[in-house]
Order: C-alpha cells, then structure tokens, then sequence
DNA sequence: TAGATTGTTAATCGATTAACAATC
DNA sequence: TAGATTGTTAATCGATTAACAATC
C-alpha cells in the first residue's frame, strides 16, 4: 500500500462521492477545473491527488468519470470489501444505516447490535439487529474490523472496549466521549455539536471580513 | 475579533468539549500534557492555542478548568448567543436535537422544520417544529444565521436556497450533496459514508504499519 | 531549593500553490 | 494549427514542533 496522507485520504474519498453523484446524472468526463470547483480545491490540488491513483485523463476531454471512480476504489478500498459493525440503532443508528445504505459496494453495515430485546433478530433498513450480548461472537465470526457507535455517551467506552477485545481497528464514534483505546486502534470522532459551533463561528467571522478571498476555500461563490 | 485559523477553532471547540466533560467529573485543575493526552494534540499546540483564549495557567496547578473553559467561550461563542434551525425531523434530525440538547448555553436550536403536517406544531425534543411553509418567516423574524440541513439529499439544495434567502450564513449539511451557495456562506458538510471509509482505509493501512510513531496523532495508546 | 510547568520564539516540517513543458 | 488541459517539479506558504528562559 503506497503512503497516502490522512488529508489526500479524505479528498479523494470527497471526489468520489461527487463522481458518484455526476455518474448518476450521466456525465462521461470531466475537467479538473470542474471536479475542483464541485470540492472546493484548487484544480492543481485535484491533479495532484489523482496522482496516487494512477488515473489519468486527456486534454481534450479530461477525465473519464468511471475510470476515477475505479481508480479511487482501487486506493480506498478493500480489495475484498469489508463489512462494519453499528452499535445502536435509535435515531443515530437508523440514519446512518439509510444514509450509508448501498452507497458503496466495497464497504457496507453487516451487522447492527442494540440493548432493547424488541429491536433484536429483525432487520432494520436491510441490516439484521442481534441482542447486545451477542457482539463478541457475531464480530469476531465475521471478521469485523470496523465499529460505529451510536450510543449514548455514558456507554461508548464500554462499547468501544467490546468493540476492540472482538477484534475491530477502527472507530466511528458518534458518541461526545474521548475514548481510550490501545495503540494500533484509530479513532475518528464526528461531534455534532462542534461541527454546529464551528459553523456558527465561521459565519459569524465571514460576516466581519470584506469579501476578500481569505481563507481557505470554504465559502465559494456559486455559478 | 482576532484572526485564529480554522484548525485552532477546531481544536478550541473540541478542548471546550473535553473540559466540559471534566468539569462535569468535578476535575478543577488541568495541566497541558493532560488535555493534550485527551485532545491527541501535542502539550506545546495546546498551549499555543491557548494564548488565542488569553488564558493562563500556573506552573504548580495547570490551568483552572471553568476559566479555560471560559475562555474559550469568549472566543467562539456570540456574546449575546445563537440560535440555529433544524430542517427536516426525521431520524437524523432526530439525534442531531437529543446530541444537542443543554450541550452549549450560548448555541441552541431554536427552531425545527418538517414537511410532514403530523409533525408540526407540537415539540420534539423541547424544540418546537414548524410547518415547512412557514421557513422564510420564521429564520427572518428570529434572526437566525445558522441552518443544519438533515433531508435527503435530493431535496438539500432547495433547502439550503430558501435558508440563505431568508438570512442564513452557515450550513451544516447533513446530505451527500454538494451545496452551491453565494459567496459569504460557510457551509461545512458531514458525511457519514465519506468518514467511515476513511476510519475503514485508515484501520487497514494501520495494521500494515510496524508499531512505529509514524501518523498524525490519532490511535493512540491507551493509559 | 529542586523539579516541573508555563509562555513564547525560532526552527522545522509538510502541504499547497504556482509554473510550465508535454500533450491532446 | 491554436487553444486548452494534463502531469509534475520547484517555490511558497503556513502550521506544527522543538527549545528554553521565566515562573511557580
């Protein structure tokens, strides 16, 4: 596996999203000078990135939208796809069941565990529900390696620490908890209410500026 | 209002979380190795992002948590609060309501909006919901400037439109879509598929590695 | 005091941008 | 062809880290 950085992981995560989405609409090719605008990067950053896909395009058309998407797959994904865990299926748990559903076919939710006996051994959204209890060997049967939790704060370490004894690498904590978690585990935290100050900051602060380009992008100009 | 670049709000937002939790846990002093242990920064980045806050500590005690968290109220936080909207209450709008709940004095939603008649008019979650029709009046008589977009994403553009035509500045948007907004509204997206395939690349790529230090801080050991 | 921590600057590191020859 | 875009390197920029005197 070529090094990649954490930042370039998360562009062309972001390019494939919106080529999936451009895909779906039909288009063939696109210009880099399209694909930065839609990510809000600069064309020679877009360029850059695809470097480490080994894609590349034509100057008189650009780049063929399915053969990025292939080559993108071929840097992020599982060669043999991988299935995740969801623990918690209230609200949270539901909405990211719908929004993750189908939408990659190399990465899907295989399992989703939950406390309340009347949610389990029913699917939910296309996922089967087991009993809490029986996490560790439905995981560890299945070769998990990724978790979500989406369960209320107060559980999250305990869920995180059933999570990584049955063999999971990887994190995607919903709960507003720090986790502790052994060396070799990764954690990535999505907070909602910082997500909510932060934009409320960056608003509030693009209010003051006058329309320079300052900053960083965000903020674009539509057509 | 200073200039502080939009990875130490980032970082002061998620300090603010951390030492809410601590004082919660009834923890009065903090020293920076502490909070840069929990935060996954280095002890000299959060001392460095501290003198944005112009708050300081002693070298026998640390930093008094309530005045850190102080602090860091003055910089991010509206001297008179915030109030933001919720559009669409489903499952996602759901759990964005119940996460956010009480977390932050100055930052509330203060309204909620849905298609669905049965939904309207009666509270969720303490906060009253709306009748979609009613949007542009409501964000223009209370004033508000922040807008979290949690519909599918077929319906998210036209939602974002009708937000920023009625004063909104900052989007959090929930929905795979790219937004396309005027020039002066931040717009921050959270995507939960675009994030589990990055914890899932970064989990994988993290089991090649050999235990070296290499990375940008996440996965780190345990106590 | 001695040991540890804070506040702050200079050095380093890495990511982004600018530039341009090669290509269509 | 002429004009525009791609692929890739060098220059720039900014953030992070290292270091250390001042402080408790």
């Amino acid at each position: 596996m070529v090094a990649v950085p954490d930042k370039t992981v998360t562009r062309l995560a972001l390019y494939r999203s919106i080529l999936t989405n451009l895909r779906g609409e039909g288009v063939r090719y696109v210009f880099s000078h399209e694909m930065a605008e839609l990510a809000r990067v600069s064309a020679a950053q877009f360029r850059r990135d695809l470097m480490s896909t080994r894609a590349s395009g034509s100057a008189s058309r650009g780049y063929e939208v399915a053969a990025l998407i292939d080559g993108i797959g071929k840097v992020l994904d599982a060669p043999d796809g991988e299935g995740a865990a969801l623990v918690g299926v209230g609200n949270l748990g539901q909405a990211v069941l719908v929004h993750f559903n189908g939408r990659r076919p190399k990465l899907s939710i295989v399992a989703a565990f939950d406390w309340d006996p009347n949610k389990a051994n029913r699917p939910v959204h296309g996922c089967l529900v087991y009993p809490m209890g029986t996490l560790p060997e439905v995981v560890e049967r299945q070769g998990i390696r990724v978790g979500i939790i989406a369960v209320p704060a107060r559980a999250a370490q305990d869920v995180a620490d059933q999570l990584v004894a049955a063999g999971v690498r990887g994190l995607l904590n919903f709960a507003p908890a720090r986790l502790r978690v052994p060396r070799g585990v990764v954690v990535e935290d999505i907070d909602f209410a910082m997500a909510l100050e932060r934009v409320a900051f960056m608003a509030r602060r693009e209010g003051v500026r006058r329309g320079s380009r300052a900053g960083n992008g965000r903020g674009r100009a539509a057509a």
